[in-house]
DNA sequence: ACTTGTATTATAGTATTACTATACTTGCAG
DNA sequence: CTGCAAGTATAGTAATACTATAATACAAGT
C-alpha cells in the first residue's frame, strides 16, 4: 500500500522513505537545506540535527543531489496533480490556463500539503536550488533515467492547454517551458535582483500571476 | 591604458589580469569550466593544465566562484556592447527590439570577440552554468557589490526598446528579462531535455530567435 | 526459543577540496 | 644595486563526500 498519492521516482532513494527514519531525513532534509542551501548542506549536518548519524542517511540516498531530485520531483507530480484536478471544473481552456498559470506562481489553497510537505517550502527549494537538479555534467544520464519526467509532464500538461486555446500555435510547448521557468525566475529575481522585474515592488505573487496571464491572453489571442 | 574595450568589475579579481599569466588563467580557465563543469572545476586541476601552480591561481581569484561571476560579467558587458552597437543603425525600435534577440540567441558575425574570448565559449559557460552566479546563498551580498549590474543593464536595455515599441506595456522590464532568460534556457532544453522544446528537432539558433521575436511581436502589438 | 534478516549505529579511514601560511627565487624598475 | 612584485615550492588544515567493517537491536518466521 503506498503511503502517497503521488511517489516519486523509486530509483532515487537507496530504502523505502516511509518508516519513521525515512519520515524525518525528508522533512529535515527540506528544512535544512531551505535554510543553508546546497552547497553548504551536507548528510552530516542533517544526521547531526536530527540526531542520528552521517552513514544512516547514505543509507536512504546516495548523495545530497539525489534527496534535491527527489524533492523536485514530488514538486512537480503534486503541482501536475493540483493543476489537472483545478481544470476538471472548467470548460473553457482559457480559464483551465489561467488557473494553472496561478498554480505554478505559487497560489493554491491555504493549508494544502503535497504529500507530506508544505508545498511552500517545496517552491521556496525549486526556486532557489532547483535548476541544480540538472545544470550539470551529468544532465544526460540522468534525464535517461526519467529523474525529469515530472516536470516535464507538467510543461506538456500546460503546452496541451495552449493548443486547446490556440490549436495553429506553433510553439505551445516552448511557451509552456516559458511560463513555468518564468514564473520561477521571477519570484527569485523580485526578491534578489529587484532591477529586473517591476515585480519587485509589491512582492505578490499575484502580481507575477497576473503578468504571466497577461502574457499568456497575448500569445494566445492572435491569428 | 585599459587593455579591453570593456571590463569587469575591478574587484572580481586580486590582481591585474593584463599580464600573460592572467591572459593563460582567463583562457585556460573558460575551456577547463566549459569542458568539465563548475562542480568538478578546481584550481589545482587549472593549474596543472596550465603548468603553474594552484597558489598562483589563488593569486589572481579568491576562488572559482569569483572567476564565474568574472566570465559572465565580460558575457554580459559585450552583449551590451554589441546590441547597443548594433541598434544604431536602426531607426525602428521593433528592429532594434529583433535584431537583440537574435543576439541573446547567440546570433552573432563569425569570428566576434569578446574582449579576448570566443563568445560561443562564453554563451555555453553562461548557459550551463551561468545561474550558479547567483543562486546561492551569498546573492544579496554579491549583489550589493553590484556584481550583476551587467547582466541587468542588457535587460533594462532591451526594456527600453520594448518600451519604444510598446509606450503603455506595463511590465517591460518582466518581458525583457523574460526574453534574456529564455534565450538561455530554451537552448539548454533544446540539447539536454529535448521534451520541453520543439525547437529540439532542428536545434537551431534562428528558430530560438524566431520563437521570441514571435512572442515579441505578439507582446509589443496588442492595445 | 532460535534463527534470520533488516535497520541503525559506531568507528575508522581515504581521497579530494578549498583554501592559508611561510619562505624562497627571480626579474625588472627606479 | 636595491627593492618590490610576481611566481614557485612546500607544507599544512578543516571540511567534504564518501566507503568499509563490524557490532547491536529488534521483529518476523519456523
Amino acid at each position: 500500500m503506498p503511503r502517497y498519492l503521488i511517489d516519486p521516482d523509486p530509483g532515487l532513494a537507496l530504502r523505502d522513505l516511509s518508516s519513521a527514519m525515512g519520515t524525518r531525513i525528508l522533512s529535515e532534509g527540506l528544512a535544512l537545506m531551505n535554510e543553508i542551501g546546497l552547497e553548504a548542506f551536507t548528510f552530516k549536518k542533517l544526521a547531526e540535527r536530527m540526531g542520528s548519524t552521517e552513514v544512516t542517511v547514505y543509507h536512504y540516498f546516495a548523495n545530497k543531489q539525489r534527496l534535491l531530485q527527489y524533492y523536485f520531483q514530488v514538486y512537480w507530480l503534486w503541482l501536475a496533480t493540483h493543476c489537472k484536478q483545478e481544470g476538471r471544473n472548467l470548460a473553457d481552456p482559457l480559464e483551465r490556463l489561467q488557473g494553472d498559470i496561478k498554480a505554478i506562481c505559487g497560489i493554491w489553497p491555504e493549508n494544502a500539503r503535497a504529500n507530506r510537505f508544505d508545498p511552500d517550502d517545496l517552491r521556496a527549494l525549486v526556486i532557489n536550488e532547483g535548476s541544480k537538479s540538472f545544470l550539470h555534467k551529468n544532465v544526460d544520464s540522468d534525464n535517461e533515467l526519467k529523474l525529469f519526467k515530472p516536470y516535464k509532464d507538467l510543461c506538456a500538461h500546460i503546452a496541451g492547454e495552449v493548443k486547446a486555446c490556440s490549436p495553429r500555435a506553433k510553439h505551445a510547448r516552448s511557451f509552456a517551458t516559458t511560463l513555468v521557468e518564468m514564473a520561477h525566475s521571477l519570484e527569485f529575481a523580485m526578491h534578489h535582483l529587484p532591477a529586473l522585474t517591476e515585480l519587485s515592488e509589491k512582492k505578490d505573487r499575484k502580481q507575477l500571476a497576473a503578468y504571466l496571464i497577461d502574457l499568456a491572453n497575448r500569445y494566445v489571442a492572435q491569428k
